[in-house]
RNA sequence: GGACGUGUGGCCGAGUGGCUAGGCAGUGGUCUGCAAAACCAUCUACGGCGGUUCAAGUCCGUCCACGUCCUCCA
């Protein structure tokens, strides 16, 4: 079985096959860095990971590509007296613009280090690519597709209509958007220099008091709110490419733009596979700047929150939502990120365990049907990433591993019932998926000094088991209860005690 | 108002026509000096109504509820 993923643009689930065979463009819609991220950046993030580091082990060259949004996204628009969203932090700031762009992006770094998400192979920003992006208004309004007003210039949706099909990824109509009923809005746009409210921005004229400005052919200014994305993902990645990647909310009219604008320029379908995850929501409700209901990752990481009953690790933020289907809503709660906790920490441990046991060595199974079970267990996890990277699916399998190796470990069951082969097929597909793809690590306390914690630790595993020969129970259960104090569990199984840090 | 989507057991969450999802929590058991851990077993489901079908959580219709987008958002 190949790799499916859904394609937004066709609402179906296809095969994936590469422009170029063996090579992969990947872009992803980064992030407007003027604030800490949060829960919600967390999933694209991850979700794309997932999707990078699979195609990776498909022996795939993959060019990862996301941008750092740190110009361009008006504030208010509507008014008329739109203000670019840095500018606007800065001044409260009292920063300089790039000090803000730079803070935040060093923490959005910082935390997707620590959800282990792979850095991208380039990571461009829109302030970088200023020319780029003059260079395709040009292009668009050489086409007749942009037209210029007062030092602003707009895309021509109308004109494009003629040509084209706009809407074709949203499913919007462009009667639809124009005829909008109960959007007041629409009239206000309706007092811009705009020939029709449908049209965006490509460039936008800088009032004075404006701080992030560029020169250009129509005067000074800043660039329009999609055209980044356009611009750097044909640098990049060429005039078409195979997989553009985002949220949900920015499909339209973010990716519908880019669409546009991309074959307004270039005459070209930009991308063969849209890809969009859905949100996090909390009490149901999408978590997001707009409504301010976001918990940022660096309170979840530290519990700093009134929302939060505790502190959430990294590992744990990452498999819950992995344990999600990306193009499903995924519902924060404290007891839902408990359970993912719990349940990650049941796969680590069984990790452990997997990773220091040994086969007999028996060739051939003794149990054949246990064998094989395992043997399509294996397949099943390959089958489920392929079915369109769903992840929930893969953890189920690797659940099923560890309650095996579980049962392996405390004699339950004899290992031997697995051929050699079998035992590292599993043992090997574990690991491929739980580290390799999943990316999930393991972040129970290792902290550098495991030498000397072990032989702590032995030994007092070692006088606990005398006392215990000794019925001497009050020493035996003092060790015990001592070290659950310092949150270490001992668990006494049929081959000695061992511990876990927890 | 328009476009799209969702509604699964105590909680989270897979699954798209017949085959045990899984995790967390609960219950019973095995193991244990006791417990924990682990394993085994087990309870609680597919929003309402109607239809198609030998068979529907899964398809169709309808109603209800909720969400996303239509404005910056991952």
């Amino acid at each position: 079985m190949e790799l499916k993923i859904h394609n937004s643009l066709s609402k179906k689930k296809e095969l994936f096959e590469p422009i170029t065979p063996g090579y992969v463009g990947m872009y992803v819609c980064g992030p407007t860095v003027y604030g800490e991220p949060h829960l919600g950046h967390a999933r694209p993030y991850i979700t794309f990971d997932v999707l990078y580091r699979y195609l990776e082990h498909l022996d795939m060259k993959v060019r990862y590509v996301r941008n750092i949004t740190d110009v361009g996204h008006l504030e208010d628009e509507l008014a008329g007296e739109g203000e670019d969203k840095i500018a606007k932090k800065a001044r409260l700031e009292k920063l300089e613009p790039m000090e803000v762009v730079q803070t935040y992006t060093n923490s959005f770094h910082d935390k997707m280090d620590r959800l282990n998400t792979k850095r991208p192979s380039i990571e461009p920003r829109a302030s970088g690519h200023i020319i780029e992006q003059i260079d395709m208004i040009e292009k668009i309004m050489a086409n007749g597709l942009a037209y210029e007003v007062n030092g602003s210039v707009y895309f021509d949706i109308h004109e494009y209509s003629k040509s084209h099909k706009y809407g074709e990824l949203s499913g919007r109509i462009l009667e639809d958007l124009v005829a909008g009923a109960g959007n007041e809005r629409r009239e206000l746009a309706a007092q811009s220099d705009k020939k029709n409210p449908e049209d965006f921005a490509l460039w936008k004229n800088a009032q004075p008091e404006h701080i992030m400005r560029w020169p250009s052919p129509w005067g000074v200014g800043f660039p329009g709110w999609h055209l980044e994305c356009s611009v750097m993902s044909e640098k990049y990645l060429g005039k078409t490419f195979d997989i553009h990647g985002g949220g949900m909310d920015l499909l339209f009219p973010h990716h519908e733009c880019e669409i546009a604008q991309a074959k307004a320029a270039t005459g070209i379908n930009p991308v063969k596979y849209w890809m969009h995850n859905n949100m996090i929501t909390i009490n149901g409700k999408k978590m997001g700047k707009s409504l301010g209901n976001f918990i940022t990752l660096t309170e979840f990481f530290a519990g700093s929150h009134d929302f939060l009953e505790q502190a959430y690790s990294p590992m744990c933020i990452r498999f819950f939502i992995l344990q999600a289907h990306y193009r499903s809503t995924v519902d924060f709660s404290n007891e839902a990120l408990i359970a993912a906790e719990k349940g990650y920490k049941r796969l680590i441990n069984a990790k452990g365990i997997l990773s220091k046991m040994e086969h007999p060595g028996n060739e051939v199974a003794k149990d054949a049907a246990a064998d094989e079970a395992i043997q399509k267990l294996c397949v099943r996890a390959y089958d489920h990433i392929n079915d369109d990277l769903n992840t929930a699916q893969v953890l189920a399998e690797l659940f099923e591993v560890s309650s095996k190796v579980n049962a392996y470990q405390n004699k339950q069951l004899d290992i031997a019932e697995l051929s050699k082969a079998t035992f590292d097929k599993m043992k090997q597909t574990f690991f491929t998926f739980f580290t390799d793809i999943l990316g999930l690590l393991d972040e129970s306390g290792s902290t550098g000094d495991d030498g000397s914690m072990d032989g702590v630790m032995n030994l007092l595993i070692d006088i606990r088991k005398t006392a215990r020969e000794n019925k001497d129970f009050a020493t035996s259960d003092k060790i015990r209860d001592s070290l659950n104090e310092l949150e270490i569990q001992l668990k006494d199984g049929k081959e000695g005690t061992t511990w876990v840090k927890n």
